[in-house]
DNA sequence: AGGTTGTTTGGATATATTCCAAACTATTGA
DNA sequence: TCAATAGTTTGGAATATATCCAAACAACCT
């Protein structure tokens, strides 16, 4: 964690992707990338913000976890028709999910191996691979 | 194709399920279930059912779309956060999805092997495993 | 046929997200 | 340092998808 210079992570994060480095943008930077891979939806990123004391519209979470997506700091994960999450971790990686709670859980990449996959048809590339491991609560035996 | 006894086939699917055969469900049902494997969203079949001259109010195909999901004669797809599809292929299989048209195609079962997968977590079950592959065009080289 | 129960419907409602134009702020160059 | 420019933020309205609801209707059973 960058306790001292608490936004240089971030500035230079946005520098790099052209975006300028207003207030709004690099707080929320910072509750994104200081500290662990997350998952968050606008509205919980919204909320935590607020908590933070720090004052953002929904409108602009919605533009920066966009732009920060465009800028390749973020990744949209769809697990959910009802609401669009984004991970911090943007590196190869899969994804655990929890249908009954929401709950995303990351699958280091190394730790899933697809063995086989057919050819992208033709004039098509691969974007990405997406593997979703749905979870449920284990059912008791009777 | 039936095409004499024309809801024959939907008829013992929605027996089987204890649903009621009533026109919606058995006009929805042959929309779906003649001809091969679908991908359809409530919206898309709820217009094409108005051009084949069934009425079906647009929750009716929204309940439909669910109790089959629920009968196990349909599955939910999620691939894109702003809509829902139902596929009519119940069979063990993956996709591939066409972000910029919206357009879903079935990967076989056997043409994708997982090698490898990480245990579930303590007390939770693998319900499924959703392979998404994610298409774009191919850029053309310079 | 008549009663019961399951189904359909239009319209209202909920929820997530985007759009918009005005106000604001960072940047640039004189 | 300041003014001009271009990019950003904002609240509120707008859109889109999906669900809810209570009344009307239709299938089923005897």
């Amino acid at each position: 964690m960058t306790q001292e210079r608490p936004y240089a992570q971030t500035l230079a994060r946005l520098r790099e992707s052209g975006l300028r480095p207003t207030r709004q943008r690099l707080a929320l930077g910072r509750l994104l990338f200081d500290g662990g891979d997350r998952h968050v939806t606008a509205e919980a990123l919204h909320d935590e913000a607020q908590k933070a004391g720090v004052s953002v519209s929904l409108a602009t979470v919605y533009n920066t976890l966009h732009q920060f997506t465009g800028a390749g700091l973020l990744r949209e994960v769809v697990v959910d028709s009802s609401r669009t999450y984004f991970d911090t971790n943007i590196h190869d990686h899969h994804h655990f999910f929890i249908e009954k709670d929401g709950a995303l859980m990351d699958i280091a990449g190394d730790d899933v191996l697809i063995g086989k996959l057919p050819p992208a048809p033709e004039g098509m590339d691969v974007a990405r691979v997406d593997v979703i491991v749905r979870l449920q609560e284990r059912k008791p035996p009777r």
